[in-house]
DNA sequence: AAGTGTGAAAAGTTTCACAGCG
DNA sequence: CGCTGTGAAACTTTTCACACTT
């Protein structure tokens, strides 16, 4: 028996996704500057990418572009909206305002591209709330309870590495979908939780390879 | 005519070099518990691939393995830190040291991995020394004489994104070879400059195309 | 003329399976 | 026997080239 999954979301590649989100905010960007057709050429330019990329990319949500023409700016902004998911703004809670993810919450990187961080949670909240954070820190041991009342689904965890996968299994026998872990391991969760690893130290040694 | 390039690191696929940092950071670990020999199934499984992957991985590097045995913890480590250009400290610079900048500085998860930042530079240099910074932050102006000066090779960029290509050009001018830029934007470099993008937003809009 | 949509080729990556060595 | 090293197969992703539409 089949998922009775939502459309086509299952024969998009995983790179392409994260592509269509780098062309969404460049379209909101065109958006922005009341541009209302673009072209694939034009388009790829901003994204960093070829244009067959991004035609083909595209093509997987439909068939938007007018030949001759180029693509309708609002409309593909909509439904690139809606196939990411963002739609509805995401409540995203944050674990472990030490350093790094206190820092993260001053930073309202994420508020600028539509993400509500609405709680923060720490072995220590008071310490963390005395880094300067603005929303509200509780205690780690309400984690449970506020993600099942509040129905959060995504987390942002920076904890220290050595309490990262006991953190992590709380957080999915709660109930959350989506982890952005900032701690250098390869987390274990179920099938169904997706896991994004942010590994700056990782990065930099990537970058040190390719140093002459 | 062909650069005399350092051995094998031309045919080594790009996804593998950012495995053979984690296998790299695993092999540390399993040194300091005095461990001497690991077999690629146990090596595999601490760094999340599969055994078949790894060994194909490690081929790479040439033929380090015994049969029957496994791999020799530290031969293979000094190797990998050896191909991976970390035998010498970097120096590394981080440029902006507004909210998110200033917090990587506080944060120390590149000293932890053995990168030295050994300066920090933004427009306006006492308000990054107010938010707790502890290495020296000069003015911008400095940049092109401090990275010539200490042969400086990598940066972390960290200003806003309206200045980030602007700020990369002169990186890029000054000597800087590789660059790890947190703005949401694909910057434009030479052929012979690596840049890798860690952008936050885009990571977790990708989380939510997954969460149901 | 300009620009999309797409099959088919090419390139890149992962997995398999097993020969061969210690 | 246990475990590495690797050629070949399978799979994924990118690029090309051009038919087709406005």
């Amino acid at each position: 028996m089949e998922p009775p999954d939502k459309v086509a979301r299952i024969d998009i590649p995983k790179k392409a996704i994260y592509r269509l989100s780098i062309y969404h905010r460049c379209l909101q960007k065109l958006h922005d500057n009341g541009v209302e057709t673009v072209s694939s050429t034009t388009l790829a330019r901003a994204a960093g990418v070829k244009p067959a990329q991004l035609r083909k990319d595209l093509a997987y949500l439909g068939q938007f572009g007018t030949r001759g023409l180029g693509y309708p700016v609002e409309t593909l902004s909509s439904i690139m909206r809606e196939t990411l998911g963002r739609e509805h703004l995401q409540p995203v809670i944050l674990v472990g305002a030490g350093n790094l993810g206190s820092a993260l919450l001053r930073y309202h990187g994420f508020e600028k591209e539509g993400f509500e961080v609405v709680a923060a949670f720490d072995a220590n909240p008071e310490a963390a709330v005395a880094r300067g954070v603005t929303i509200p820190v509780f205690p780690d041991s309400e984690l449970e309870s506020f993600i099942s009342g509040n129905s959060v689904k995504l987390a942002i965890l920076c904890v220290p590495v050595e309490f990262a996968q006991a953190v992590v299994n709380r957080l999915v026998a709660a109930g959350i979908q989506g982890v952005l872990n900032f701690s250098p391991i390869m987390l274990e969760v179920p099938s169904e939780v997706t896991v994004n690893n942010v590994d700056l130290a990782l990065e930099l040694e990537h970058l040190s390879y390719f140093i002459r």
